[in-house]
DNA sequence: AATATTTATCGTATTTGTACGATAATATAA
DNA sequence: TTATATTATCGTACAAATACGATAAATATT
């Protein structure tokens, strides 16, 4: 019985699980520094710098787009993504959010 | 084939996807948090507040220890478990890092 | 020593993720 | 219209994650 029980927790924490989850693999993190660097976006030129095939790259694509990261646009036969600054700017105050509630220093510590 | 082609990347983005996964389930999230709010460490007490077995979140406790998120020390028949403040001091720098490579306005934008 | 308490680990079932090739879908170019 | 180029989706195979019960391991207590 491995039916994800995410429902049973608080709806910030799935969301920013969620967001995590589409950092939690090195080839996303891997095009969205690409499409970051970029000045155009690029969109099957991604495929030529990555070690996977172009459908894979397509899933992570579309992995990223669900979750918010990047945005994307059909230019003729070609797909165009590029970051979503606005939702970036969102996911990064629930990151910041967790982590300033996980340094609160605590001094009565048993290790 | 799913043969994790995670080798393929850099050691950062595979070490930053390592502790997004780490985050990637709002068990685990929900985990630090507790770990935050008690002043004392707890261990077989995160059980009593969480949906799930014991045996589940002893397992998730190993996840975030593997990932460096959190200490724990044998205290008798019991364990227990703390948030790692060092760590996650590193660890939010690494995520700061992405975000601000992702941050960077980019007007030459196709969507 | 025997029992009770607490936690980690094992075994297992199920679901989800990862990856690829093949193919469909869409739009441009000839 | 036909061919070409680009990308998304489908089908599939395998790997990893999730969850639980059962049990082992370690320590305290009686």
């Amino acid at each position: 019985m491995a039916s994800a029980k995410t429902e049973e927790f608080s709806t910030d924490e799935q969301a920013l699980a969620a967001f995590a989850k589409a950092l939690s693999h090195p080839a996303r993190i891997a095009i969205l520094k690409i499409l970051a660097e970029k000045n155009a976006c690029v969109c099957g030129n991604i495929v030529e710098v990555m070690p996977l095939a172009q459908s894979t790259v397509s899933q992570h694509l579309k992995e990223l787009k669900n979750a918010g990261f990047i945005k994307g646009t059909i230019d003729g036969p070609k797909s165009c993504y590029c970051i979503n600054t606005d939702a970036i700017e969102t996911i990064l105050e629930n990151f910041n959010q967790l982590f300033a509630t996980l340094k609160t220093k605590n001094e009565t510590n048993c290790c």
